[in-house]
DNA sequence: CGAGATCATTTTGTATGCATAATACATTTT
DNA sequence: AAAATGTATTATGCATACAAAATGATCTCG
């Protein structure tokens, strides 16, 4: 049930055993991340001739990376004009939470049925991780780790499809939310929510857990707008 | 509300204004439907000089398009080996029917708050189509009709996020119930919960609608599961 | 001074060439 | 005959070359 997240497919032909890397599957690495982490920000035109020189390449495999990309909603296609960064808005980011509201929902439910103690157990512990960078106020790490918890409820649901899925997902909107400047208010309150989804979670409430994940959402989801508000005034 | 099918995006930049057709983009819905249609058949090795040969191109814009498909899920890249047509499973299919179901008692949902009542004529006209073919026992124009009629209600939902993550996933399993030879039984079961999903949607009853289209996708679901093993055997 | 047209430059899209890894086949060996 | 090894063939991956479209700069004319 506990997948090793190594061997999780995080794009192209990243499966195979003795893991043979392709020049393609690194640039689509590198290209996620730029992107993901705001580098390549929203909008912006990607230029095939500076990818290349950047990541020390040719074209092809920049392209190709672009291809797979595009069909994740990552980049933006435009014919005989290239690629841009997908532009995030207030409309798409609402939109792509409440789809995620939906996928954590489900994946709470599935996960009360099919996580192993083990899964439980590890998220427990990053709970308590999570709460020790709140009380150190590190935010950086403390998103880090409320990422991790996510994404092992997801990934302890069993089905590789829902995970596959989150995951496209939420680099979308990780995009606008990465580094949100959170109110200590907020950031308290979300605390206090991910208590409540750990004990559901423990208690293996197939009827709560998914109401909690889908209210934590929205809050998220919140913050964001909020955040993407201020960052465009 | 009401978006213009035509510039949805499919896929390789058919979102722009006057259309300026690529080769590539081509290819790849010509791929995706031979996949789909399984005429390209899961696990089946993609040889790009035998597709180059069919699609009278050059390597370069097959090759793209399989990479974006790659990231739509229908083909699986295989380093140094090329890629394959996504193998079906009964565990690939039940995880995606899962997801499916969730995301269609989202639209469901969301259907109620947000569609018109020119969406809602419309799926309604489309039902009693579907009727007629069901009454006549055309089974394909029956199945056409019925993918339109979901299309149309994860359409009318106004959420774009979800309408392509639902269309990607649709297409997975698709492959697998082309045509599956339904018993009467079933179909007539199938069309009555079309019934009482028609009337739900017709009411706005976004409580019960969400659970009928859930019920709904599990019963394709089973249908699917005993025509894959029908076809194993 | 500004709007529009013409031309140069840049950039994208497609085709092709080359190197390497994978596969198939034949030969040898046990 | 089966397994193993070596070789030939094929297919893939990446780089590059060429063509067409888009961009932008300059010039002309109102």
């Amino acid at each position: 049930m506990n997948q090793d997240i190594q061997n999780l497919p995080t794009g192209m032909g990243s499966a195979t055993a003795v893991e043979p890397r392709l020049l393609a599957a690194e640039v689509l690495e590198r290209l996620r991340d730029l992107i993901i982490q705001g580098e390549l920000a929203p909008g912006v035109k990607l230029n095939e001739r500076v990818l290349c020189e950047r990541l020390r390449t040719s074209r092809t495999p920049v392209r190709e990376a672009i291809k797979y990309l595009a069909s994740e909603g990552l980049v933006e296609l435009l014919p005989n004009r290239g690629a841009i960064v997908t532009p995030i808005t207030a409309a798409t980011v609402r939109e792509t939470f409440v789809l995620l509201a939906a996928l954590e929902a489900l994946a709470g439910e599935l996960a009360c049925a099919n996580a192993s103690e083990a899964d439980i157990a590890e998220i427990r512990a990053l709970h308590y991780q999570m709460l020790a960078h709140h009380a150190r106020g590190e935010l950086a790490p403390y998103f880090r780790c409320n990422q991790e918890i996510h994404l092992r409820l997801v990934e302890c649901t069993g089905n590789t499809a829902l995970l596959n899925t989150y995951r496209a997902l939420n680099g979308h909107v990780r995009r606008a939310r990465y580094m949100a400047n959170l109110s200590r208010e907020r950031w308290d309150h979300a605390v206090e929510e991910h208590q409540g989804i750990l004990d559901a979670l423990i208690r293996r409430d197939k009827a709560l857990l998914p109401l909690l994940l889908r209210k934590h959402l929205e809050n998220k989801m919140l913050v964001v707008l909020e955040e993407l508000e201020r960052q465009a005034s």
